[in-house]
DNA sequence: CTGTTAGCGCCTTCAA
DNA sequence: TTGAAGGCGCTAACAG
């Protein structure tokens, strides 16, 4: 049906070996300028593009990045998707995708994979903690790059952002809009970026010399359900020792949590605000909406992308196993995120809205 | 650095030809029941996992569908997505994304894929109209199948829904709360889909033997801002020729519309009641929530996929040139929508809730 | 039912 | 700087 044209199409059209052809296609240096020309020439004027499968096969090395990401439906994703087609685009690899649907071992997609022998490097976008057997391969020299949207700790080069910071700034937030009790809503512990914010939280209570109330921090799984059931848990509190500021370690979470507190007649900012983390799309359009920490993940996923291809390119770092030049830990990109001020810290209504986002509009 | 197992590893194991492990692998008939077990077990022992790179490359017909989508963060495209890749896991197919970030020409793309090489079929996600590269493709043999959430018009096989009927649901429904006076914000006259909307609300006026006033009927762009300026231009229709309903064709306008009306000081949906039209994650959240009609847009993924795949496997309905047999039309899945009652529509006031959707609860 | 023989389109030695 | 030959892992004909 489509007569593909092939390298050898070119070559007899181009007076020249197959070899040659082949050359020209890699950049070699070693062909006359005279001949690459014409040959690139001839390339264009077929159309020719080359067959990733092919050179796959014989170059040992696709051009296939695997991406491997959690459902698209994740608020997270798409975002960091976007970013990461985008820094493909760019560049001559194509992204082979593997959702991992909740349910299925990691392990059982890593091997399959693998073991197809279409790609050569993976991107994987996981939440929680990785698979062991992604740190073997990894370890034996495949390229792999972790965006770590939910904080995996940072056994492979990774890009992601500092949560302890980015907590400090959120709890301190609050703290400087004068609330002195501020309780914390934490994700749950297998997730390295739940105790980050965490120790962000704390640290901010201890740099303003406030007391630190263990009663004050709930237990959450980053899922809207624990939000509704920490409003709850305020809501039975005795007033007298009601926080007045909470600080919920993502938004989802914080979803849940304001859902009930309206249930509950708990008015928000009012009677209670609340920070964030994450900026997803839904955090400017609920009521109230929502001040949080903005993670970059569009730009995650660009950076990611540019770290894997360098890795790729770059001379095999192969960690030599029981090598003694001392342990260099992997690269780790970090971004910067930043506050974004909403209706739900009260900010809006102390500060006559000086900073105001404009829910709808930016769209 | 990993030992990829082949099929010469197992053959040998096995004691058997490689043409017979390739037997067993593609489930021919023609092996010996017991010879096939013992290759079976062996490929397990091994972990042993076919190359689809080879594989394409000799059979000459790929494992890899080829997915054409707009950008992630458009909202009606993860959930589609998540349908692609939960009916593709339950294959030996794998996904090859092509994200076709706007202002590229779709055409280019359409190229690059096919060279390639790789993938032997293609799913379009795309609004609006076709390339025609692409249905020269089609019509040259190239399994292609098209989502059209927004409503090409079905010239390939594709998966969809019946814009007319469901837009005559929307606008029946607000014509059965009562309201007489009913406008339309459209959508780009480029878009099938718009069309059938429009055609969908005509009609349902028709039928109620309401008025038709060219004057209620908007032009739109699909995009917020319209839905915006359409909200500002009925407000400064004097009182008496304002409608006392909407029904705009996504959306996305819509949220543009309730935002515009809820600044201009007009209330949805006492003064003004507001039918959108897609269902996506943010109709649930928006104030006031939306009333809409649903598309099945992870069915329509899972469906898509079925359908390419029966496409490849199936006879090849090659669609001969010039062939006296008649001409029969593409294909085409037409899923159910559903109207999804809400608040912008003001049943749920008039009605005393009955049908009400718990914004939150069901994340 | 099974083994043998050619390639798929490309890259990578080698030798020239 | 170039050409010729071999093979990547698999499938598709053939024979048997």
């Amino acid at each position: 049906m489509k007569p593909k044209v092939t390298i050898e199409d070119i070559a007899r059209l181009a007076g020249v070996s197959k070899a040659t052809v082949s050359r020209v296609l890699n950049e070699r240096s070693n062909v006359k300028a005279e001949t690459r020309e014409r040959v690139l020439r001839i390339m264009q004027e077929q159309g020719f593009v080359p067959s990733l499968a092919a050179a796959g096969l014989a170059g040992g090395r696709s051009r296939l990045v695997g991406v491997l990401t959690p459902p698209f439906t994740q608020p997270t994703v798409p975002e960091i998707l976007r970013g990461v087609a985008e820094a493909i685009e760019h560049t001559d690899y194509e992204i082979v995708l593997y959702s991992t649907n909740a349910g299925q071992s990691p392990t059982t997609i890593v091997n399959r994979i693998l073991a197809l022998g279409l790609t050569s490097c993976l991107l994987v976008i996981q939440p929680g903690p990785l698979t062991p057997r992604l740190l073997q391969l990894a370890s034996q020299g495949l390229p792999v790059v972790v965006i770590d949207d939910q904080g995996p700790p940072p056994e492979l080069p990774s890009v992601g952002i500092d949560n302890r910071v980015s907590a400090y700034q959120a709890t301190m937030h609050l703290i400087r809009l004068g609330y002195r009790r501020i309780a914390h809503l934490q994700g749950p512990a297998e997730f390295r970026c739940a105790q980050e914010r965490y120790q962000g939280y704390r640290q901010a209570l201890d740099d303003a010399g406030l007391p630190f109330d263990p009663a004050l921090v709930f237990n959450g799984t980053f899922e809207t359900a624990s939000g509704r059931a920490c409003a709850v848990a305020l809501a039975t509190l005795p007033l007298t020792e009601r926080p007045e500021a909470i600080f919920i370690a993502n938004d989802q979470m914080a979803f849940g949590f304001l859902s009930a507190a309206e249930a509950l007649g708990l008015r928000i900012p009012q009677d209670l605000a609340v920070v964030g983390f994450d900026d997803i799309p839904l955090s400017a359009h609920v009521r109230p909406t929502l001040t949080t920490i903005k993670q970059p993940f569009y730009e995650m996923g660009r950076n990611a992308v540019e770290l894997l291809l360098s890795l790729l390119h770059g001379p095999a770092t192969q960690p030599v196993a029981g090598a003694e030049g001392g342990y260099q830990p992997p690269i780790r990109i970090q971004l910067p995120t930043r506050l974004v001020i909403r209706e739900s810290c009260g900010a809006l209504t102390l500060h006559r809205r000086q900073e105001q986002e404009h829910s709808l509009s930016d769209e």
